[in-house]
DNA sequence: TGACTGTATCCGCTTATCCGGTTATATCTT
DNA sequence: AAGATATAACCGGATAAGCGGATACAGTCA
């Protein structure tokens, strides 16, 4: 029980939700799209990212530099049907559709793999 | 998406959980039975209900002196998949077997209609 | 090696949340 | 109307979570 309420607290957070519905319609981005594409600290976001990945919903890839983050597919049952759920619904959100346009126009100048 | 993190702010926490799965699994559920059930002061429970009733996962119904609680019905189609997979996996926790074990014990002397 | 870049952690601060005891409100009974 | 009971609202204190700037750590390239 104490798990799932973790695991919920993550979802508690509208950042983190602006995160995770990036990462479930863009598949694996990395921090600098993130700080991006939410216009966030570099600090704020590292800490986000951390919290995601202590608490089970992200997976991180380093390469070179930069650190490459996807959700999590390792979850549980619960977790996986969940995360299925944030997929159809949270890209509907207006804010999510800012989000991906900032990511869009990010791409030009971005420098990492 | 202000309202999505509001919606799982509700579920991040172990005692609104315990909460939640009674209901869904037990239907509907006066406040004089969570306590027994949860073993919770009067003024923690009714302050979770509050939380749960003003973040849209309950509705109470008023008869007599005792007021009753269910899920609610009339959530959005997210928070009702939500529920959903709620009720089928909260009740498999060990922790809502002990307040669901609890609660048919104080079916006896209970009170309330 | 040293300069540089991307990311993580630390720090102090502010705000939110939880808790249980106390007080208030609503309803029933007589 | 008065007393009793069930629930809700309020209060003060403790803990947790949020924030962004500063600093530390990793990896790259000259």
């Amino acid at each position: 029980m104490k798990q799932t309420a973790r695991m919920f607290k993550a979802l508690a957070d509208e950042t983190r939700l602006r995160i995770l519905g990036l990462l479930l319609s863009e598949g694996e981005l990395c921090v600098c799209d993130i700080m991006a594409a939410l216009q966030l600290p570099q600090s704020t976001t590292s800490r986000h990212m951390a919290y995601l990945r202590t608490s089970g919903w992200v997976d991180d890839r380093r390469s070179g530099l930069w650190v490459h983050y996807k959700v999590t597919a390792a979850g549980s049952a619960f977790q996986q049907e969940i995360a299925n759920l944030l997929g159809t619904h949270l890209p509907d959100l207006a804010v999510a559709g800012e989000d991906r346009k900032r990511l869009v126009g990010f791409a030009a100048e971005k420098k990492c793999v």
